[in-house]
DNA sequence: TGGAGCTCA
DNA sequence: ACGCATGAGCTCCAG
């Protein structure tokens, strides 16, 4: 039978991890019998700290199954619960009496609550009728927050290594490579072998809190993690599971249409060839205009190599070669069917009708979200072309007989820039957005003496970009660059500027020295990122540092306020029982599906909580507009 | 799998 | 003289 070598491959995991059992001393008590469950129950209600981890058939939490969960009260021993048994045995099936018990009593307890990536297991105990409601300390994104250079070694398995010394049982020693032949699931796993390897699992992170404590006190990690990120956990779960809606008979629309110009565009450039070729390919495209049809870019060109095809260049040649603006809508076409117009309706959820992305807080160094499985934070907006993808985001359907649900869009009114005057105590900068004004236009007014009724667009376009570029760092070359002013030009204005803004002059300066002297920098709440000495080291590594350095406070604690304000403004949608929800954050956005009963009142209540996320030395503003979709909130 | 190219804030 | 703005994710190609 297949079976056969199914339970080989077992039987060798079992020498394997007998080897490795030293690693992980846990012994596994299984739940079996109610008696046992009321075991446990008491000891829940006893506990100070409770670690939990759950078994599941998948990795996306919007639909896989469970299959079981362990829990530890104390070191050494880790509880499995069966969710499902094929004998009479006692096991804990979703939303019975047991699991309303098990919840209640995870609820009720004033345990420290730990997970390691808590939102899996919320978002897993939630589809199962197993909401928790306290906060829970997340392992994988404290040890983030103390090395945010761990990014690829945030398992549980690497960091109980690293701060236990324990060789935990690979999770491929159950079920398989994914690679290789097909992945067994867990639920095919015997309960003798899932047990052992689920209550170890349960016990490394319940030791992992007093392994990353000390550390995370020493780092002064504790506000970020206690009042951001552990909270942020439960709102990011209710975004994930509820999902965002897309119109699925408009992509199909769109995808026919599209396709049928892209078509139109290939056989065009395909004919000013003279023969066919791969469009997709830079190196067949490079070969195509620069060595047959002889164009030339102005650029100091290596001869080894043909220029680059990028956009940007591609748009310097525009007028030379009808097949030049051919390729440019090639391009965009074959980048929006490949990405939105054909892919997201692939990754709809059948049970949901919705798309689920995954918000990830233990990715970007400074702190931000990223999305991923679609990424929706990088959705177009730009292009006329993309707006008409963006209009497939649509607001949730309605009880039957009442009407789609609308998208509410908020973003923050430059964020980063009111950060920045309130982390370098400009007097200017900060009196300026305390006057409410047109943040660009007055910047230019104050580097100009002019008033601020004066400033032309061109001198307000200036100020803009250096506005921008303060926060990165940015170099009187790329000013100059991304202007068109004359490289003295940029000095000069440059030099304007920071005579103007000398509290911005002195931020950065100081920040710089921090870097180089303390070796990191920090955000609003404390989020650190390190440098290394950069003695000895090139210049412009150095100056790269200095750029990462001033950047990190800027962006990172934007990306704390935005992330404080989705915790007050879930607490304030619950509390006000509205089935208005969160869907979307994209940096400094939040993207709402608001019944158009609710429209009103979310409204104001979106704008006070964003405004009132923190208190700055100066005011946050946000922007708020009202759609059918995500394109039409204006 | 890494780079080129594109999207976003 | 050099090198030239921060942070991400996804798709495609080529090897």
């Amino acid at each position: 039978m297949v079976e056969t070598p199914v339970q080989l491959a077992l039987f060798e995991t079992q020498d394997s991890y007998g080897e490795a059992h030293s690693g992980a001393p846990t012994i596994p008590r299984v739940a079996q019998s109610s008696d046992d469950f009321a075991e446990l129950l008491r000891e829940i209600d006893a506990a100070d700290r409770i670690a939990f981890d759950t078994e599941t058939t998948g990795v996306d939490m919007t639909r896989c199954d469970m299959v079981g969960m362990s829990l530890t009260t104390r070191p050494g021993i880790g509880w499995y619960l069966p969710v499902e048994t094929a004998s009479g045995d006692w096991h804990l099936p979703a939303d019975s009496p047991d699991a309303l018990t098990l919840r209640g009593a995870l609820n009720r307890s004033r345990a420290l609550l730990a997970a390691h990536n808590a939102k899996f297991d919320l978002g897993v105990l939630q589809r199962h009728g197993m909401p928790i409601t306290h906060p829970v300390y997340d392992t994988m994104i404290a040890q983030f927050a103390i090395d945010p250079f761990a990014r690829g070694a945030l398992g549980l398995k690497p960091l109980a290594k690293l701060h236990l010394g324990w060789d935990m049982q690979e999770i491929e020693t159950l079920i398989g490579h994914s690679h290789v032949s097909r992945q067994r699931s867990m639920r095919d796993v015997p309960l003798a072998l899932v047990a052992p390897y689920a209550a170890a699992d349960a016990d490394a992170t319940w030791r992992l809190v007093d392994a990353l404590q000390p550390q995370v006190a020493a780092l002064g990690l504790e506000r970020l993690l206690n009042e951001v990120e552990f909270p942020l956990i439960p709102v990011l779960v209710d975004m994930e599971l509820d999902g965002v809606a897309i119109d699925r008979p408009y992509l199909a629309a769109l995808s026919v249409e599209m396709t049928a110009r892209l078509r139109v565009v290939e056989a065009d450039i395909y004919r000013l060839a003279g023969r066919v070729f791969n469009v997709g390919s830079p190196q067949q495209l490079a070969n195509m205009l620069y060595r047959v049809l002889g164009l030339q870019v102005d650029v100091s060109a290596d001869a080894a190599y043909l220029p680059s095809t990028r956009a940007h260049r591609l748009e310097e040649l525009r007028d030379k070669h009808p097949m030049v603006p051919l390729v440019l809508e090639q391009r965009e076409l074959a980048k929006l069917l490949g990405t939105y117009v054909d892919a997201l309706p692939a990754l709809i959820n059948p049970a949901t009708g919705r798309v689920h992305t995954h918000f990830n807080q233990a990715v970007v160094i400074t702190g931000r979200l990223s999305s991923s499985n679609p990424n929706l934070q990088n959705v177009p907006i730009t292009s006329e072309m993309g707006r008409r993808v963006r209009r497939a985001f649509i607001g949730a359907p309605g009880a039957p007989d009442s009407p789609r649900a609308c998208v509410l869009s908020s973003d923050y009114s430059q964020v980063e820039l009111r950060v920045l005057a309130h982390l370098a105590d400009d007097a200017v900068l900060r009196a300026a957005f305390q006057r409410g004004e047109d943040i660009h236009a007055s910047t230019a007014a104050s580097i100009y003496h002019v008033p601020i009724a004066q400033v032309t667009s061109e001198q307000r376009g200036f100020a803009k970009r250096i506005n921008f570029g303060i926060a990165y760092g940015m170099s009187s070359f790329s000013l100059a660059r991304s202007t068109g002013m004359t490289d003295a030009q940029a000095e000069k204005f440059m030099a304007d500027y920071f005579r103007r803004f000398a509290g911005v002059r002195r931020w950065l300066e100081s920040t710089k020295r921090k870097m180089s002297c303390d070796g990191y920098v920090a955000t609003l709440y404390g989020r650190r990122r390190p440098f290394n000495d950069m003695r000895g080291r090139d210049g412009s590594e150095v100056r790269r540092n200095e750029r990462l350095a001033v950047n990190h406070p800027v962006q990172g604690s934007a990306a704390e306020i935005v992330k404080i304000a989705m915790i007050k403004l879930q607490k304030a949608l619950r509390a006000g029982g509205y089935k208005a929800r969160l869907t979307v954050q994209v940096h400094d956005e939040l993207v709402l599906d608001v019944p158009r009963e609710e429209v009103a009142d979310v409204r104001e209540l979106v704008r006070r909580e964003m405004e009132e996320a923190v208190q700055l030395s100066v005011p946050l503003k946000a922007g708020i507009g009202v759609g059918d979709n995500w394109d039409s909130v204006e």
